[in-house]
DNA sequence: CGTCTGGTTGATACGACTCAAATTTGGTGG
DNA sequence: CCACCAAATTTGAGTCGTATCAACCAGACG
């Protein structure tokens, strides 16, 4: 498993170890199925090992929102058995293999071991700029900026983990995903993807995505990569410095 | 200052002591100046004594989103600091009264003090929660159910920290201020305040808000407070039970 | 093969935006 | 206390982006 946490920092091969114990705990989640649902009592803390899931909300009149997006090497709520109930739903996409980590295994994993604590605290704070990026998104951008731009973040997202190279990556959501993602109806997701292909930004076919002129699409769904904070201020936390 | 931690746990005289010394190191900002810009490097943590503020991110085009809000007893970016660089700017929208808390404050101040640390995080939960709330209201609810919903949201924040009362608050918020929040045009939130007012839920005028039916408007809006937390999960570590 | 899910197309409707101007409010200085 | 100005709110007319509804098509799968 290429954590995630290696993109923030090093670690050392007792880190990487601890990460590798604690990740022999898990299972299979069918795609479409809930990992947990709005209301549940929180248990445990998941690592996605092996593809890609969810957080979504859902209105009494049946809209649905999917607030954020997990790849391979995110953990999700990290803090989430804080809360009582669980105030939003965590659905996979695809067929999952996600590592089920109690609070005891947590607490064991961090205790004397500074610098996976920061790693996870990190990503947590990297998952509150996402959030507000993904409000921006929502709020000022149009359905063709708003496409654009969640293609490149999960293209630079999965990067980041070696998931994805010369502007390739898989991308296993479809259409309606992409409409509950982007607050738009599936029919405009499709003209608008049909529009950035004829524009020549990307190809999209078969769960498979390519950026065909990152610089441009970029450009033209002004993304401007800062939140992502993939320019490791965590270096000097680095293990082997 | 009347801490929003009160709303998670009632703390201890001591604690509300320590609160109330790292509070005394305050500076007040006027209306419309921003507290910090984004780029700029972070250096202390705000709490919001007098006043509202916003987070908010700006686009190329000038295309302005607000992110979050801040009301008194808020702290915002309790953990910025451990970013180089602000991905967001911090506005005041009223003139504001703000204390500005070092780390090391910060550090002696949750140091030995358990339940003050706990609040903190909790603190961070909620509006983490409330951001992905945020996402919703963008993405899936109509003009009129947003901004309904964004005057329920500030109404209970406010009541939780005993300043609200009988449905009627302040509500600093110009029209434009709103329209930057629900992603909307000014021009348009005037007709939907209009509409909600015809409609007999709102009375909003000087800077007063006055919600005439609470339950109704919760309905249409189609408000669910669970995200915020306010059932006090946190009542296990109140200092004096 | 039929069925199902995901993707595509067309025609039409409507919610929200744009632009421009008028009106009201609130603050400031004389 | 009034005159003035800037900021905020309101109104009107016209447009546009996105939603809606309803078919239809293609590939995957049992």
């Amino acid at each position: 498993m290429a954590s995630k946490l290696e993109a923030f920092t090093r670690l050392s091969a007792d880190e990487r170890e601890a990460l590798a114990r604690v990740s022999r705990n898990f299972r299979y989640v069918d795609a479409r199925r809930d990992l947990i649902s709005e209301g549940d009592r929180p248990r445990c803390v998941h690592l996605m090992l092996e593809g890609w899931a969810c957080r979504y909300k859902q209105l009494p009149d049946g809209k649905r929102q999917i607030v954020s997006l997990f790849v391979p090497g995110d953990f999700c709520d990290i803090n989430g058995y804080v809360f009582k109930r669980m105030d939003h739903s965590i659905g996979a996409i695809t067929r999952l293999k996600v590592a089920m980590i109690s609070p005891e295994e947590m607490s064991a994993l961090t205790a004397e071991r500074p610098r996976i604590t920061q790693a996870l605290f990190w990503q947590e704070l990297v998952s509150a700029a996402v959030q507000r990026e993904w409000t921006l998104n929502l709020g000022q951008r149009s359905a063709y900026e708003r496409i654009g731009h969640l293609l490149i973040e999960l293209y630079l997202r999965l990067q980041a983990v070696g998931r994805a190279h010369d502007g390739r990556c898989d991308f296993p959501l479809t259409q309606n995903d992409i409409a509950d993602a982007t607050g738009l109806t599936p029919v405009h997701v499709n003209r608008t993807l049909q529009e950035l292909r004829r524009d020549r930004l990307i190809e999209l076919e078969r769960k498979q995505l390519q950026l065909l002129d990152l610089p441009r699409i970029t450009d033209v769904a002004m993304f401007n990569p800062n939140y992502l904070h993939l320019d490791h201020d965590g270096r000097h936390l680095d293990a082997n410095a």
